[in-house]
DNA sequence: TTCCCTATCAAACGTATGTTTCAAACGGTT
DNA sequence: AACCGTTTGAAACATACGTTTGATAGGGAA
């Protein structure tokens, strides 16, 4: 049960093509041919197609939130009381977290970027609930450091900006690949995930401490004819 | 080919039914049953699945660029050499167009947003081709007016920032629904899209116009031991 | 050796998908 | 009424999917 050659080789294989390709798009047969592998070994290593998908994100997830909260732990965060910790600091330390993850190959920083972003966008209930109920601490700590360092945001505004945040960061993180191509074409280098993060962590900040300005809309305001105003 | 009843109830059909489970995991049978018409009728009507989900876009779509040349010109922006206009104004004009389109059943906006999401998110190569092939030219009316109104960033900070904006609207939009649950349980009312661009405007035009301080990255670097270099 | 547990393999299972077929019904024109 | 292009309808098509089966090895322990 533990972890023999067959078990890494499906994950691998299967880590690559769902970034690609999604999840829904990616049948077991690609994965077990990419990794040359019987299609049975699937289902006899992980017992469903599901269960392979949530280990694929455990693999990196838990390092993952391991590597953030002893992050937290070196800077003191971890205790409530402590120092308050500065937005930026907050910012830094997850974003930066991101493209620290340990891979086993190249390219392995935009494959698990990607990965984020299907799980969020691709509404797979199963996966959706697997992650709440297995990292939702992880997060809360982030919502909580976040809160205790813009308390003149109310509780709604500041909820939705971590939303817009999180897209961001998902969103970019996942069509990285593709995005770096369309900018070659317009333009010339290559960007690497180290640099456009180095762009992100300011444009993320500055949206963070935004002052809430647009409560009342101006000239170009929301004049719809049927907006969908539920009750 | 023009418009018959049938057409009509199989694309409210299938917007909802995509909005909902996305492309691939909606079966042309979900959506004839729901539309209550005869399972031969998509393909008689539109040629295929992939033809649909285009149809599907392109008719909210089309207004919808439409609506927003139709904003450029009443501020005279559409001339090049005009008045510079202010980033505000076309942040405004861009995000309040997305929740003006005219829709024919409630939660249309919502529904829109999801699917606008899924095209970006959900990598379907047909889609992609045929929404830059249509539409580009009102994507590059938007770049053209954020550059000049943010003469003072380097084109790949601003292709970067583009990018990070579009991924705030795109996943925002595309899992509003869920989000809203989600904080209905945490917190209490029901967020309506406009409440939810009236927090996104601020946010994205903060983030447009920071100072691209972080090039290079203070206390919590990135140390990165793999990082994903290629060559 | 014999035994047993684990892992691999080829093959088949049942089901669901997108698409096609062809006959029947419809609606306007002559 | 008779005709014809357009639209519906039920059924079948071929294919792909996730999963299951049962036979076949492999490799220590007895």
């Amino acid at each position: 049960m533990a972890h023999s050659e067959t078990v890494d080789r499906i994950l691998d294989a299967a880590e690559i093509l769902f970034a690609e390709k999604g999840f829904s798009e990616t049948s077991l047969r690609m994965i077990t041919s990419k990794a040359g592998v019987n299609l049975a070994a699937v289902n006899y290593h992980f017992g469903s197609k599901n269960a392979l998908i949530q280990a694929v994100f455990s693999r990196f997830l838990g390092p993952l939130s391991h590597l953030m909260e002893q992050g937290l732990k070196e800077h003191g965060w971890h205790q409530p009381g402590a120092e308050k910790p500065q937005l930026e600091d907050i910012i830094r330390l997850y974003v930066y977290g991101l493209v620290r993850i340990p891979t086993s190959h190249p390219n392995g920083v935009a494959v698990f970027m990607r990965l984020m972003g299907l799980a969020y966008t691709q509404s797979q209930g199963h996966l959706r609930k697997y992650l709440e109920q297995e990292y939702s601490r992880t997060f809360r700590l982030f919502m909580d450091l976040v809160k205790q360092s813009t308390p003149e945001l109310t509780s709604r505004e500041r909820f939705w900006r971590i939303q817009f945040t999180i897209g961001s960061v998902a969103f970019t993180m996942s069509s990285m690949q593709q995005l770096t191509e369309i900018y070659e074409n317009s333009v010339d280098a290559k960007a690497d995930p180290q640099k456009v993060v180095g762009y992100l962590v300011p444009y993320l900040l500055a949206g963070l401490k935004a002052a809430p300005r647009d409560l009342v809309s101006k000239s170009v305001g929301p004049a719809s004819s049927q907006s969908s105003l539920k009750e």
